[in-house]
DNA sequence: GGCCTTGTTGTGCAAGTGTATAAATAGCCT
DNA sequence: AGGCTATTTATACACTTGCACAACAAGGCC
């Protein structure tokens, strides 16, 4: 067997594509997110990012000044990516306020939201809120954003159900429903089998409803 | 100035006080908490641990087969130390089931439960709890440990109210209250200033009479 | 086609990591 | 007081980490 005209040399240098600085980027801040939800932020070296990316290491730092702001985009897309969904839910015409309420606990009951990776990422994360500014902020935006949403909609239902309520209740609302998502929210990214399907969004309306003072609907079968 | 004598040789070998194992052990998982807390588990490495512990990092595989084991250990006792102080807000003589759930939902949402530090700890923690089988169930255990504390007290109140609950139901009120107390904790612990002092406890008690449906107490001076 | 820009690779380095193990000494027992 | 033992220190080692930089080549432009 000649060896002549070898087709793949052993110390060939690795074949390589150019990509958009929007395209890397994107995929960059994918494979973090990745990585930090398989390993953990200290199992997440900028090797073992760059291998999931498909790129080498070195290329981490043509489009990140440290691996610091790599996290933090990471996390920014990340909180982003999380309150848009969120608020997708509310985007219903033609429904009540009160069906556009429920139908916002239950989207954010169930999957895609209801979600052991994306958890593992804001806890990863928010654990370290209180030592970096950038993440708090990333993170407290994200959350007011959240909130104020909760709050206008609950406005709406209030209005509809012909109840005033001056601004400190109806702020006051809007934290306990918040809380109320919240938890439910951790409870089934936590332990999602130990609740049957739909059982958190019904036990999550019930609250938000009493916490209203909604009167109770009846079910259609009853 | 004769250098002659030297008091203090260059070289010396470090003074050190042989401690009981009990005491050792816990002031190494003392001085792991407070280092994951302060910079996250990629910061705690075993010689910052050793050194916050007054010790050197050798000592650390004496009492731990590894770094894994100690942080296993450090979150156990954390979790512990959560839910003992918890349900320590239970233990009232002589008040009725409502005031008791109502003191229960204060201590929660008040120092020093509601506390940046450990919200820290928690979440670094909980965000490889997927990760690690033995972060999720010493989690689980405390998780369920509360709730079931959290269902007694609600069974004893709508006892007292004279309302029959069915388990099913008994169980959906548990995971509610739960829920809203966890949720209020996170927004207290990680924005706590956006909060007047008692507001918390006041939006948490209300959302959870709210949920067990009890009427309304009337204020003392209104 | 050939050049030039710049996205991309590969290598090197100093600092830090967890673990292993030998050497030392503190403090109890007799 | 003096030895014994187990706690503690100190050093070594192989490995990983983030970062710096030089060499390279992909693909647009003329």
């Amino acid at each position: 067997m000649p060896d002549a005209a070898d087709p793949a040399p052993m110390n060939a240098r690795r074949k390589f594509r150019r990509e958009g600085e929007e395209r890397r980027r994107q995929d960059l801040i994918d494979a973090t997110l990745d990585c930090v939800a398989e390993y953990g932020l200290q199992g997440a070296s900028l090797r073992t990012i760059a291998l999931r990316a498909g790129v080498t290491a070195g290329l981490i730092r043509h489009y990140f000044p440290g691996k610091e702001e790599l996290l933090q985009e990471a996390y920014t897309a990340l909180v982003g990516r999380m309150t848009e969904q969120a608020k997708a839910a509310l985007v219903m015409e033609d429904a009540s306020p009160r069906q556009r309420l429920a139908a916002f606990v239950t989207a954010n009951l169930n999957a895609p939201i209801i979600d052991q990776r994306v958890f593992s990422l804001w806890a990863t994360f928010l654990g370290r809120a209180s030592a970096d500014p950038t993440l708090a902020r990333a993170h407290r935006e994200g959350y007011l954003g959240f909130r104020n949403e909760v709050e206008a909609v609950v406005a709406e239902v209030l209005a509809a159900e012909q109840r005033k309520t001056d601004e400190s209740e109806l702020r006051h609302h809007a934290i306990a429903i918040n809380a109320i998502i919240d938890g439910l929210w951790i409870e089934g990214c936590l332990a999602g089998e130990m609740f049957s399907s739909g059982e958190l969004a019904a036990i999550g309306i019930k609250a938000v409803e009493a916490e209203l003072g909604l009167a109770q609907e009846r079910g259609e079968d009853q």
